[in-house]
DNA sequence: AATTATTTTTGTACATATTACAATTAGTAT
DNA sequence: ATACTAATTGTAATATGTACAAAAATAATT
């Protein structure tokens, strides 16, 4: 296959899904028809454009993951990959990703943290295209998952055991699951995947395994303690063939307090 | 002046100056000359387009400065602004920084950090343009004025008596100061804008001065004696009219030793 | 009904770090 | 020699961190 062709797949595929042409398209919006497209030379298009990748991890039960996608088309068919899309020209980045995010998952009202931004000039195979990266933390179960405008396939792949990845998405993923470990330190990035009330064995084992570190039960409970925003209830487990843990739940107005006098969590 | 107008001074500035297209224009390269811009319609370029923004930060003896430009052209001509560039098709992200640094100051071997990506879709008056900003910190003293691509003027700006700035790059200032003070505490970014051999009091006066913030004298030094990778001299001051000062000086390869085991200065 | 198993929760003693402040020191200037 | 200044070191009180152990609450077992 060309690069020709490579390039006529994606962006047929892209007005197939979407009914719109692609960003770098719009330039020719008023000269072609869409079933013209093999009629532009590739140089025309594709030269440099903006995408956001989202690196979306998934947390259940001790358990880190993250989302991957099967691409359907070329470059790199067949390979897995970061859900990303090009940002569309009325769309804010934030927008962007809360899209993908959307499409992908059919989540809403997750926070999404824009991380890094990639641009070395070979990424793309067929031009230059920088991408902005996003991270999200959402609950594994959350998932329901979309037939969605890119993915053949979707599947949430352990973090330890990854298949070789598209373009420079490797980079883009270890890069960013850096920057979930400094995320999840300083904002609480980390209450969508855990229940309203949860217990703090719940709360040390999420923190050890996004952090990969095992942490003392009782100093993790003193520390506890000391965070305003973590209110004890007056609610237990029950039915639990041991003493029964006391649930907490997480005081979104104490942590804006505490966070203005730059607090960081330092577990 | 109409947005066309604007549009073309913006194409001819940086065709003058730089002897080649803008980014955006490369589509056209083969199709138009020079001085046929006009006859392109507006809507053809600047639809979207990704430049870099350089947040250049001063210091010199307790001054935090911040290195500004004033436009010469449409859009926002006599606002103050970030020193920025389009990224050229054949240059990295990081390269272009360095670039429009070395341009403006003659700095080379300066650390450039990528920060923030700002993309909301009205942040330019011509069209999309989303812009990857990076943050450096120079010896005010060390800037040689150069004659520049963009600026008519060239200023350290005090940072709490600016002026209005162009774009949102007010906004881009103020996240950006607030990386700058969380990379000083992880990253050496500061080596540059001290001498070889430093004093401790320099050191404290930079730290204060960067994170607005006091220390005391006493166990600001005991910190220091914690970290290896500060190495006191056998040498000192000379012809002070009290007590001289020790000399210090910054070991990388110890630093990087420290670092690996996720070292923070947090001061 | 008493005992056991299990896991949460609290406690404790020791080491280390932080804080505020005072004392000492090594130079020039008078 | 004495005064002066700012660097350097020290100190005592307090707070935080660490490793480990004891106590407590529940269901299951005997």
């Amino acid at each position: 296959m060309t690069k020709r062709e490579y390039a006529f797949n994606i962006v047929a595929t892209f007005v197939k899904i979407n009914k719109q042409m692609p960003v770098k398209m719009l330039t020719y919006r008023s000269r072609i028809q869409q079933d013209d497209l093999y009629s532009i030379p590739i140089s025309d298009f594709f030269q440099s454009a903006f995408s956001v990748d989202c690196v979306i991890f998934g947390y259940h039960e001790g358990e880190l993951k993250v989302l991957l996608i099967e691409r359907g088309t070329e470059p790199y068919k067949n390979f897995w990959a970061l859900p990303g899309d090009l940002v569309y020209p009325n769309e804010d980045l934030n927008a962007s990703a809360l899209r993908i995010l959307k499409d992908l998952t059919s989540l809403t009202h997750i926070d999404v943290k824009q991380v890094h931004t990639f641009g070395r000039v070979d990424r793309h195979p067929l031009g230059r295209v920088i991408t902005v990266a996003y991270v999200a933390l959402v609950e594994t179960q959350d998932l329901v998952p979309v037939a969605s405008s890119w993915a053949s396939k979707i599947k949430w792949h352990t973090l330890y055991r990854l298949p070789k990845l598209a373009f420079d998405h490797r980079e883009i993923l270890d890069s960013s699951l850096d920057d979930l470990r400094k995320l999840i330190k300083s904002e609480p990035i980390w209450t969508k995947v855990l229940p309203e009330k949860f217990t703090l064995t719940q709360l040390q084992l999420l923190f050890e395994t996004v952090l990969n570190k095992q942490f003392d039960k009782g100093n993790f409970r003193k520390k506890i303690r000391g965070m305003k925003f973590l209110k004890k209830l007056n609610e237990s487990e029950k039915s639990v063939a041991h003493r029964p843990s006391i649930y907490y739940k997480f005081d979104q107005p104490k942590f804006n307090e505490q966070k203005d006098g730059d607090y960081v969590f330092d577990l």
